[in-house]
RNA sequence: GGCCCGGUAGUUCAGUUGGUUAGAACGCUAGCCUGUCACGCUAGAGGUCGUGGGUUCGAACCCCAUCCGGGUCGCCA
């Protein structure tokens, strides 16, 4: 039977008994990390969510105390009484290092069953078993410390928008589900059978409706559903800061939340964050990055070298060209030490899981030189490359060619990423924000074989590109915008189309017919006919930005409970099969394929 | 759906021509220890080598299948 705490009140945590207490008596609470049992001296480490203190026992504490504290084990709950005093000897590592509380009373609130793994500071237990015992692992201080931070980082938001006008307001959960975009979750209906709801993929349409309604500055910490595959970035559900603004233009919107950037980054981490970002067109971040989410923290930029190759024989080459694409390159500076012939050829694996077809290079080392391809092109040609590349001895010159522009920037953006972390030209500790604004509007769905909303189907069009919306869906541009930092996009958004016109426009230009766009989205159709401030915002992906702001790989090292890359998750062991019962109620036949 | 990586003691890992009884560190258990704090000392327990099948005189190791986890491409209005 375990002790009570009867008679005592904590007085103070665990990691707050610092050396203003000495001569005080207190009340700590806590879990057992270390006990040192010396014989006639104990010693006991206890833990809470502020750090740890020790407490003491020796020759002058009652023996039938001394031995109850001998009996403690890792991670058993703890309450004790005692008086805070210095240390004979002083643990410079620990806060609470120069004093301890010398025990009068202690309670064994409950023991512990030896844990799985150890709760420690750090840890290199495996994701697995850490999320299948979270509630251990989140005792670890690392974990404690990464959710005290994005409570913080939730908390100055709230503050930032409340003091610049935002009122706070909640939408549904159980929605209308929508047929563009990521896949929804859906919830049955037990009282309506056979139909659904869906888990927002984001609170979209609800905010755009408030800005109708008139509260003109609305902002949420909203959880949002998206049922596809998960990354170390994804997660099925995750939490959007999610705003949204009247009487607005895209720099209005970018100033507000560059202000948050601002504030979030002094009040959390005490940095100050320089504003404005700068400004990157999309086109611009795909000619020189090959990504509208550019990491702008080193160089190895792209170079465009299919005018110099209008001529070529060189097969591969050509057939980019002829194809519509193009040949590009990046200069990997100095790299050739680093970039032996066997790791150019790891390169271009890598490559390879873009689609890339290959990778073309030229080794440039001070030994002498090696090219996959110049063989194969005139010396005018291949000076030229290496003149618009402005190579020297010591590059590595990495080129890919494909006839869809799309591979050629996705390989190489990505080469580009893999390049500078593995030659360690990424700065550490560094924030580097930027927007990228120009979206295109519409983007082309290989499989469906028809344009698509690149944002979503609200997005504005920006008012030159407008006589474009059916003509040229490729060059058309969207009044969209993205923030980036250090190549992670962490928010985006746009200025909404508030014109019936331009919104009628745009259903047709992504093909619905007016029969669908109207049971799709009648009630906005409809809602916009009543008058509708212009208006735009944006949204924050929260977990990213604590990932980002801590430093961290992933954002399960951010989320209390996260789901594993089969979207269920290890603890629980969600999702699950459900009873019968519980099927028949909702009308629901389950006929999984045969195995 | 594709590709890459991993799964050996509670944990982290080692384990090569396939060969005796599968090791280390930490943790755990018991005992000792008057200033520890990565405590120390002594002794000890602990293994379906993810699972199933195959090859072989013999499999942690080779082959096939499968499960679990990580990363990633596709996917993510």
């Amino acid at each position: 039977m375990a002790d009570v705490m009867t008679g005592l009140k904590r007085t103070n945590y665990c990691g707050e008994t610092t050396a203003a207490l000495i001569g005080q008596e207190v009340v700590v609470c806590g879990w057992v990390q270390k006990l040192r049992d010396k014989g006639m001296l104990v010693f006991i480490d206890l833990r809470d969510r502020t750090g740890i203190v020790q407490l003491a026992f020796d020759d002058r504490t009652a023996e039938a105390l001394r031995q109850k504290a001998q009996t403690v084990r890792a991670e058993y709950v703890l309450m004790a009484k005692g008086t805070v005093r210095a240390r004979e000897s002083v643990n410079k590592d620990l806060e609470t290092g120069d004093v301890e509380v010398y025990v009068s009373d202690l309670r064994i609130l409950a023991k512990a069953q030896t844990p799985p793994f150890e709760i420690t500071e750090t840890t290199s237990v495996k994701e697995e078993l850490r999320l299948k015992y979270r509630y251990l692992d989140l005792r670890r201080g690392e974990m404690q410390r990464n959710l005290m931070m994005r409570h913080r980082i939730v908390k100055a938001a709230r503050d930032y928008y409340d003091q610049n006008g935002f009122l706070e307001i909640e939408t549904p959960c159980l929605i209308k589900s929508t047929p563009e975009g990521a896949r929804d979750y859906l919830v049955p209906s037990r009282v309506q059978p056979g139909k659904f709801y869906a888990l927002p993929q984001s609170p979209q349409q609800y905010k755009q409706l408030l800005m109708l309604s008139g509260y003109d500055r609305y902002m949420q910490i909203a959880r949002c559903f998206r049922d596809e595959d998960l990354r170390a970035d994804r997660q099925p559900e995750f939490t959007q800061i999610d705003l949204e603004m009247s009487f607005v233009d895209e720099e209005d919107v970018m100033t507000v939340n560059e202000g948050f950037i601002k504030h979030v980054f002094r009040e959390v981490l005490g940095k100050e964050i320089e504003t404005p970002f700068r400004r990157i067109k999309y086109a611009e971040a795909m000619e020189r990055f090959g990504s509208d989410k550019p990491d702008t923290r080193f160089g190895l930029e792209l170079r465009d070298l299919t005018d110099l190759l209008k001529g070529t024989e060189f097969k591969v080459f050509r057939g980019a060209i002829d194809g519509g694409g193009s040949v590009r390159a990046i200069n990997a500076k100095g790299a050739a030490g680093k970039l032996s012939r066997k790791e150019v050829d790891k390169l271009a694996d890598f490559v390879k899981t873009y689609r890339a077809g290959g990778l073309a290079f030229t080794r440039l080392t001070p030994e002498g030189e090696s090219s996959s391809y110049e063989k194969f092109l005139t010396p005018d040609e291949a000076k030229a490359i290496r003149e618009r590349l402005g190579a020297e001895t010591g590059d590595v010159l990495l080129i890919v060619a494909d006839a869809k522009n799309g591979v050629v920037y996705d390989s190489l953006g990505a080469l580009r990423v893999h390049l500078a972390k593995h030659l360690g030209l990424i700065p550490e500790g560094s924030f580097d924000f930027l927007w990228i604004t120009e979206f295109p509007l519409f983007e082309y769905d290989e499989e469906e074989g028809r344009y698509a909303a690149k944002h979503h189907p609200f997005t504005s069009p920006m008012l030159e590109d407008l006589p474009m919306m059916e003509s040229d869906k490729e060059h058309c541009r969207a009044r969209a915008y993205d923030m980036v930092l250090n190549g992670c996009e962490i928010g985006g958004g746009s200025i909404r189309i508030t014109d019936p016109e331009v919104q009628e426009t745009m259903f047709r230009a992504l093909g619905f017919t007016p029969e669908r766009a109207r049971a799709q989205f009648g009630f906005l159709i409809d809602a916009f006919g009543y008058g509708a401030p212009p208006h735009g915002g944006m949204a924050f992906g929260l977990d990213r930005l604590v990932m980002l702001m801590l430093g961290r790989e992933s954002i399960k090292e951010v989320i209390a409970f996260p789901k594993v890359q089969n979207a269920s998750e290890l603890m629980t062991g969600c999702p699950d099969a459900v009873e019968d019962k519980s099927l028949r109620e909702l009308s629901i036949k389950v006929d999984l394929p045969e195995a």
